[in-house]
RNA sequence: CGAGGUGUAACUCAGUUUGGUAGAGUGCUUGGUUUGGGACCAAGAUGCCGCAGGUUCGAGUCCUGUCACCUCGACCA
């Protein structure tokens, strides 16, 4: 019990300081690192594995809907970036901007791309001319850079790791088609491989994408009732496309802008990951991306047969298809224990001498730390259920404390009360003003409108800021 | 951009008040004993004291400057 005691004390308690615990799991379950570069971290094979199965799975999804991935340049010449007015304006203060190339200062500077709408805009430009090289349905994995004053491993750093998918297409319809088709994507992402449920809807204006015409997300709840915006995607109308003087001949043999698309999300996800299903005792990691989903751990490796024993184990996982991993290092077996929990592997085995004595072998869940002693017979079965079992079972919690931390206000007074004591989302009626959302703003101390749900409840029927005619519920609260 | 903090071993930090051989714990290496919730014993290796000047016989310590990172706030598709 000393021991497990020591092993807490290496993790801030979340309950304690929240910030202070995300941090720590960061650092403790290796996920990053600190670069010496200011708001840039180093990404850690346990991190970076985590981003490699998030890719995977989106990407089979993205590939699924028909999109193709492509490779734009890093650099973004001021002009270009200045084609569309509302765009500039949003990015402009954030950019790194290259100066010099070699010795030789350079007649135009050029943005590190912090979104790369304006390349793929000048490429359509190009590339497009009949309505038969429509819909184009692109994407890119790459990082972007945006120079932030407060940063936070993977929740907002100078540079990060994201895919951007930038699609053009004939019609209108077509195009919000399309911008509502992958935020589905990503709701259904968060909840099948994630296993985090999300609010999603559209943002006010206020809170839309630079240039966008529309701006849909996808909002987690973390666990201590501060929210993120865990994806957006966005429906531009043709407003690039007029900026970038993209045309096409239509099927009426008339000229016409074509309609755009954008819809992204980053590692930012991870930091989702850590801050909706971890614990005081490291990270939780859903099974579809855990780098590793079963740790085999021998106990008294020395004795004869226990390391023979474990190794039959790793392999019969692995030829069932899990990633593995059998830990035959000389640590003791508590230390094991405590590392693979740290790292947020969802099932733990460990087999023993008196395990092989009795043809059985132990099986420990991450999640809840139930042990289960299983036949040894019956590994791959036991282990396919459980992995499933522990998915959805962190869906679950993951959503009561979604619904747990959702409030409805009323009124005014209802909503500075709630805002100043429960931690959460809090569902009220908005007359639609951007002024009203200021207010709140400023009133609550950052308090601010998440999005408009696609189903909304009618609560009232005034706003609850000024008391005018409500047109929409919103969700709101504070975000990271 | 504002306020605060920190730079000494791989990590966490002591040492700075009062200048005098560079320290501890953890980790790492080797050997042995161990092994069902962060084991134990023994022996080792590891330093441009952030950087640049200055004062001094002598600077981790005093002075000047500078750089970087962290936290909070403001800002934030």
């Amino acid at each position: 019990m000393a021991q497990q005691k020591k092993m807490v004390e290496a993790i801030t308690s979340r309950d304690e300081d929240f910030a202070k615990w995300y941090t720590d799991i960061v650092k403790k379950a290796e996920l990053a690192d600190y670069s010496g570069i200011k708001g840039c971290m180093v990404i850690r094979p346990h991190g970076y594995a985590i981003w490699e199965n998030i890719q995977k799975d989106l990407d089979a999804r993205f590939k699924e809907t028909g999109h193709e991935n492509v490779y734009m340049p890093m650099f973004i010449p001021e002009s270009m970036l200045q084609k569309e007015k509302d765009h500039v304006e949003g990015f402009a203060p954030e950019c790194a901007w290259v100066t010099v190339g070699g010795s030789e200062k350079l007649g135009e500077r050029l943005a590190v791309r912090p979104t790369s709408e304006t390349l793929f805009c000048e490429h359509y430009a190009k590339t497009v001319n009949s309505y038969r090289d429509l819909p184009k349905l692109y994407n890119q994995w790459c990082s972007v850079v945006r120079w932030e004053k407060t940063t936070r491993p993977f929740l907002r750093t100078s540079e990060f790791l994201w895919q951007e998918g930038h699609t053009l297409h004939e019609t209108e319809q077509e195009a919000i088609e399309e911008t509502k088709r992958m935020l589905q994507t990503y709701i259904d992402f968060y909840k099948e491989t994630l296993a985090i449920p999300v609010v999603s809807g559209v943002k006010t204006e206020k809170e839309r994408f630079a240039g966008a015409v529309e701006t849909y997300t996808v909002e987690p709840m973390m666990h201590n009732g501060v929210a993120l915006q865990g994806g957006t995607s966005h429906y531009f109308g043709d407003g690039f496309a007029r900026s970038f003087g993209i045309t096409f001949t239509g099927r009426d043999n008339t000229l016409q802008y074509p309609f755009q698309t954008s819809w992204g999300v980053s590692t930012r996800m991870i930091g989702a990951l850590i801050m909706v299903h971890s614990d005081d005792d490291g990270l939780v990691l859903p099974p579809k991306v855990a780098p590793i989903q079963v740790a085999v751990i021998p106990i008294a490796q020395k004795k004869e047969g226990v390391l023979e024993n474990a190794e039959q184990l790793r392999a019969r996982l692995k030829a069932a298809g899990y990633r593995v991993k059998l830990d035959d290092s000389d640590k003791a077996p508590g230390w094991k224990f405590s590392q693979y929990e740290m790292l947020g592997v969802p099932v733990r085995v460990e087999i023993g001498p008196k395990d092989i004595e009795n043809g059985q072998c132990v099986l420990v869940r991450r999640d809840t730390r139930e042990k289960t002693v299983i036949s040894l017979d019956k590994l791959e079965e036991t282990v396919k259920e459980l992995l499933a079992k522990i998915h959805e079972s962190m869906y679950n919690a993951a959503l009561r404390n979604l619904e747990e931390k959702t409030f409805v206000a009323h009124d005014h007074e209802e909503f500075l009360d709630i805002a100043a004591n429960k931690p959460g989302f809090i569902k009220a009626m908005w007359c639609g003003d951007s002024a009203c959302e200021e207010k709140l703003k400023d009133e609550t101390g950052g308090v601010k409108s998440r999005c408009i749900p696609f189903v909304e409840e009618q609560l009232g029927d005034k706003c609850v800021c000024c008391g005018r005619p409500a047109k929409h519920m919103v969700y709101w609260g504070r975000q990271y």
